[in-house]
DNA sequence: TCTTTGACCAGATTTCATATCTGGTCATAC
DNA sequence: GTATGACCAGATATGAAATCTGGTCAAAGA
């Protein structure tokens, strides 16, 4: 359209337009679904020419993922920032509670979550083995954490509360999809829930996990901003290079502080 | 209803028939899946026409819902037996245990609960909305009585513990679809397993089950008698109507025990 | 008369050839 | 060195023809 007058060296500039391709992408992505959406479409809503996306990422598959990375990341963002304010989030209660709604609140992410056909086309649940791996890895440094501050039940392995939390968290999900008419798409919306709100399920959720995973015994106050301190180090870590892999500028200009963003430029 | 004279050489023939039909379809089923299973196929496995398979089931798929509801029943009454030899199977966390490990150790149950598309073809969750509506009655009733019995934490509502023992439950169940390759067949059996047994995972469930719902006052042993006696007869006519909108015979030559049998002729 | 059967048919499913679309490339313009 | 959009191969949609199979029913058998 309006060609830049004057080539940019400005890699600011990159970032933001890899965030306004992105923009253009969940926007499309959630009024029309995956299936629906071409690349030049997303171009057009960009305002760029289509070739420059593939400036971004490699594939239309890496675009859309990275919208759903970013989704991720700032679902896990409005964790860290809760944690910082209340060191208590970090209890996988706290925890599971308000990474439910905040996975809930997010229709990309129910969408992803709950592999909504419709949304995803057959991208659903095309995941990433090395994603699957860093989540698995953190996961189990997350509750090895929780376990040596003493927040877990002794008498299970921090391994063990980390495969029951996983199936017990993602059977609270897919319920939701359940109610929500999840697999067979003709009983959406049946009748009214058996636990009526989807606070109250997230405290249901959060109900359980404190029961059957943690520790009884109350953490003083400072042990548990020294553990927050720690779980906000291993996602802030975690968010940080997620999907990095493919998206690491391979001229190098992708500097340390271009971590905090997704789709700095990578085509040679 | 006693059948007019010649009418009927032996209703025990029409239900060991019928048997045989379920013996047939059970094998094709679980050998090549729904999608590769002919009625025909079926109808020779039981050395029988057609025809007759029609005699017993208006449609293929009604066929294959009843084949899936006897190993549902088989599972159940399994559990049922353990609850008479003890009484405390009927405990939310045994029954959890025991329920699992009934499923898991059964390939179509399996299949079914993880719906697997190999094996049922897009049978796959076909539910009969009828079933879900029994089966959600008869969950909300097997909480109301525990709650009644003092079994339950007293600050939960039955009908939550329902959701949440539900929820919980099936990700559980999933839980075992992901480690064994679910939705993504290339992964298949990935590395091992985080917890390394299903006995080791049944455990698991049943804690957390335990510890999430139940109040840790123990039951009197006569009381848990009592209460294991009521949990029986609910699941024993949960089993015993299981599917037989359609199964029951329209002439009235079903009677009261033929419905501990699927499958007694019902055509006109 | 009532039960059982298998040939038969409509409609569903698969196949295969053709047309269309779109992800990704690259020569060109800036 | 950056950005673009025309271009192409391969993926995907379309549709016609061939095949298969669920379900029916007239007739044979008890």
């Amino acid at each position: 359209m309006s060609p830049t007058a004057g080539r940019s060296r400005d890699p600011s500039r990159g970032r933001e337009r890899a965030a306004r391709i992105l923009d253009a992408a969940e926007d499309l992505l959630l009024r029309h679904g995956a299936r629906r959406v071409t690349v030049e479409d997303v171009a057009v809503g960009a305002n760029i020419g289509k070739g420059t996306v593939y400036l971004h990422w490699e594939t239309r598959e890496k675009l859309f993922a990275a919208v759903f990375d970013r989704a991720v990341a700032r679902a896990i963002a409005e964790l860290l920032v809760a944690m910082r304010t209340r060191p208590s989030t970090c209890l996988p209660h706290h925890f599971a509670h308000d990474y439910f709604l905040a996975v809930m609140h997010r229709p990309l992410l129910r969408g992803l979550l709950l592999a909504d056909p419709e949304l995803l086309g057959r991208l659903a649940r095309q995941h990433d083995p090395a994603w699957d791996e860093r989540h698995h890895l953190v996961s189990e440094r997350y509750f090895r954490l929780l376990a040596e501050y003493g927040v877990l039940r002794a008498e299970l392995g921090a391994d063990e509360v980390a495969y029951a939390f996983q199936a017990t968290f993602e059977g609270f999900v897919r319920a939701e999809g359940e109610l929500a008419g999840g697999e067979n798409p003709a009983l959406r919306s049946a009748a009214q829930p058996a636990v009526a709100t989807l606070e109250r399920r997230a405290d249901l959720l959060a109900r359980t996990v404190e029961l059957a995973f943690e520790n009884n015994r109350p953490v003083a106050a400072d042990e548990l901003r020294l553990l927050a301190a720690d779980v906000v180090d291993l996602f802030t870590d975690l968010v940080d290079r997620r999907g990095f892999a493919d998206l690491v500028d391979r001229r190098g200009f992708a500097d340390r502080a271009d971590r905090a963003e997704l789709g700095t430029p990578a085509a040679s």
